[in-house]
DNA sequence: ACCTGAACACCGTTCAAGT
DNA sequence: ACCTGAACACCGTTCAAGT
């Protein structure tokens, strides 16, 4: 389970990597996560063909560039696993989960494609560290009764997906909001009853 | 709001019209909704240009192959205005537009677009008449109090629609009903209680 | 060991020439 | 009025040649 072993680079090949990863930061930001990667070794000033040496796939790129994000977000998890409520906790998690996955526009279908083929590639492990943190959440808010029994890690992941997916898809920010509170309000065990029209 | 006179083709103009059509929704059907241009037309025996020229938009070509799609589902809403109980008139809608949008891989993105830049294509008209017939139901399914009575047309469109997009990305077809289980619960105003765990 | 960029393949889109 | 397909632009990917 743990990463191969990162041999060292040689001084050129590690700057070059760098670099790609501070172009391709900046190209997902402008243009998204299709951006071309010819335009981003170009801005690395970098030929094609080392963007494919350190990066055979696309996704190994995106999951490098977004690594600090990932790590941010599994390590929010372990906080959340200390707050007091836990249903509350696992709800804040996944909102900023959606944040995460909404980092770069045409980010989700990278991510989807990551979670389904588990090609090994670096951004499936990426994917499994968030759900294992997902699951601790999950586990401790079940335990107190305030989340549905029967629902599953998966469940919520794709849920958070779903929601980033609108998110990328509307220019209403407030569409996801009201996504998220629908969800929520179906995942928990206890609602109170509400008015009627 | 009536789309605009659309004028008699010369017959081999209509013929090329109808088998671009049908090559279409076979190379859709294959390969996703978004399948080559080029292998369409060459599917149908006609020149790519041909093909520009009846649809100068890959938008226009996919709500033409979905149009009888399309007729179906509006029709099938106001069918479901005679279902006794609205509140599961609606959901049953739901779950058949999602069949509905999950017609090619790759269609929701496609959707989505037509959803917010709302250029004049005739795919966004398709959009609008389904979102109408969704109205409908809703407005029904909210007299009677079993839906929330704050919820808007887009949140159920929007509710399908990631449902949609994941069974697009996912193997497991479980998922969908599970995903769409939870929104159903959080739409309704009154919940059965659940056990604990 | 690593980098480079020309070369190839593929797709979308336009438009001048044809009927 | 409509069709055709060559031509152009653009992007991804590989690989032989270079350091």
């Amino acid at each position: 389970m743990t990463s191969p072993p990162p041999r060292p680079l040689r001084a050129d090949a590690k700057r070059n990597c760098d670099r790609l990863i501070a172009a391709a930061k900046s190209e997902f930001a402008e243009r998204g996560a299709s951006a071309s990667l010819e335009d981003i070794a170009e801005r690395a000033r970098v030929g094609i063909g080392t963007l494919y040496r350190h990066f055979p796939t696309r996704d190994d790129l995106i999951a490098k560039v977004l690594a600090s994000g990932t790590e941010t977000i599994v390590a929010r998890g372990r906080e959340l696993l200390g707050h007091a409520r836990p249903g509350e906790a696992l709800v804040i998690w996944l909102r900023e989960l959606v944040d995460h996955q909404t980092t770069y526009r045409g980010l989700t279908a990278a991510l989807a494609q990551g979670y389904i083929a588990d090609n090994g590639t670096q951004l499936c492990a990426s994917c499994d560290l968030i759900t294992q943190a997902g699951q601790a959440l999950l586990s401790r808010a079940q335990a107190t009764g305030e989340i549905r029994p029967d629902s599953e890690v998966r469940e919520l992941i794709l849920t958070a997906h779903s929601a980033a997916w609108i998110a990328e898809n509307t220019e209403d920010p407030a569409a996801v909001d009201r996504l998220l509170g629908i969800l929520f309000d179906g995942l928990r065990v206890v609602r109170p009853s509400r008015k009627r029209a």
